[in-house]
DNA sequence: GAATATGATTCTAT
DNA sequence: ATAGAATCATATTC
């Protein structure tokens, strides 16, 4: 006792700090807090582990009673009015989102492709579609395709399996969450715009799922596509004489080797495929000669041999027509020289 | 089977 | 739009 009054004497300042503390209600508050909230964990967690059947049935039994009880739908339609406030208020934050411009591009490729969109019919029509704009050859190409066919099918169903999956368990989850929602309304408020709400929050998670699968559906046809029907993928050559009169043309212009539109149209035709692929040829001849004129040497005067004596013979028959004295060997311009003396 | 040729595609610049 | 250039993927040659 000596010892703590000897102590407190020594500590005037504190004690009427302390005195002064202790007729504050507030800092009492203060001071319980400290050791409160594990006190109040270990109550709930005694309540917790005492639950039993009986105490169930007895909360069920309150909920009952609370529900009957002749306030409650006043306060009920004050909470209501409550929460509808702070919705709204919400709600103004996190507007409709825009339709996704990604995944209408998903969309649309899909739809493009033939896996998405109508039945059969219009898979192979895309199909047939895309194989044209690949610049395939309208003719031997069906059997090629059936392969790329069948396999588009099978990506297509799948595509189709998991859509129907993904929207199924949507339409369920959504389900189940309306149900709740719709439950738990009677004790909480919750108004239809929060299962509006919620709604849009499950479908808007459903479809970011959703455009993973477009995406790797898109992926897949596109590996596809590229295996199928990728012109280069299935080159073949021109024939000897396609190739001749082609390059027949390049080195009798070789000043100017650009064949107008029309031009193109009747070397296409002579030789049996596409404009665009007279394009290519030329296109290709120009830089490849281009880049090394001295490999193409040999070839070129072939040529200019070729087309003098064509040249030489059509006229022969000219001149034969008219006078078929005339011989047809001499007075034409000589051949070029050839590097290896080989004509 | 490596080297080369060739037709097609893609990208860039005009 | 078109040409040029680089590149790809297959065909052909040696």
């Amino acid at each position: 006792m000596d010892d703590q009054t000897r102590m407190l004497t020594g500590l005037t300042g504190l004690a009427g700090l302390q005195q002064a503390d202790v007729g504050d209600p507030d800092s009492v508050r203060k001071q319980q807090s400290l050791g409160q909230p594990q006190q109040d964990i270990g109550d709930i967690l005694q309540q917790i582990m005492a639950i039993t059947d009986e105490s169930l049935d007895e909360a069920q039994a309150r909920k009952h009673a609370l529900n009957c009880h002749r306030m409650k739908p006043a306060l009920f339609s004050v909470l209501c009015e409550i929460k509808e406030k702070t919705v709204l208020s919400i709600r103004g934050v996190q507007e409709e989102d825009p339709p996704d411009p990604q995944i209408m591009r998903l969309d649309n490729m899909l739809l493009a492709e033939g896996v998405s969109g109508p039945e059969k019919g219009g898979g192979s029509a895309a199909a047939a579609a895309a194989a044209a704009a690949a610049g395939g050859s309208p003719t031997d190409s069906s059997i090629e395709h059936s392969d790329y066919r069948a396999k588009l099918a099978q990506i297509r169903q799948i595509y189709h399996a998991e859509l129907e999956k993904y929207e199924q368990a949507c339409s369920e989850f959504t389900n189940h969450v309306m149900n709740l929602l719709r439950e738990q309304s009677r004790t909480r408020p919750i108004s239809p715009k929060e299962i509006e709400r919620m709604v849009a929050i499950i479908h808007r998670k459903f479809s970011s799922i959703q455009m993973q699968l477009k995406q790797s559906t898109c992926e897949a046809v596109m590996i596809l596509r590229s295996r199928f029907l990728d012109a280069r993928r299935k080159r073949r050559n021109f024939n000897k004489q396609a190739t001749e009169v082609l390059n027949e043309y390049f080195y009798s212009h070789l000043s100017n080797p650009y064949p107008s539109e029309e031009a193109k149209e009747e070397l296409a035709k002579k030789c049996g495929i596409t404009v665009s692929q007279v394009s290519n040829w030329f296109g290709n001849k120009r830089i490849r000669y281009k880049k090394n004129i001295g490999k193409f040497q040999e070839e070129a005067n072939l040529y200019a041999v070729k087309t003098a004596v064509d040249a030489a013979n059509v006229s022969a028959q000219a001149s034969q027509a008219n006078s078929p004295a005339t011989p047809n060997s001499g007075g034409y311009p000589a051949p070029c020289y050839t590097p290896d003396g080989r004509l």
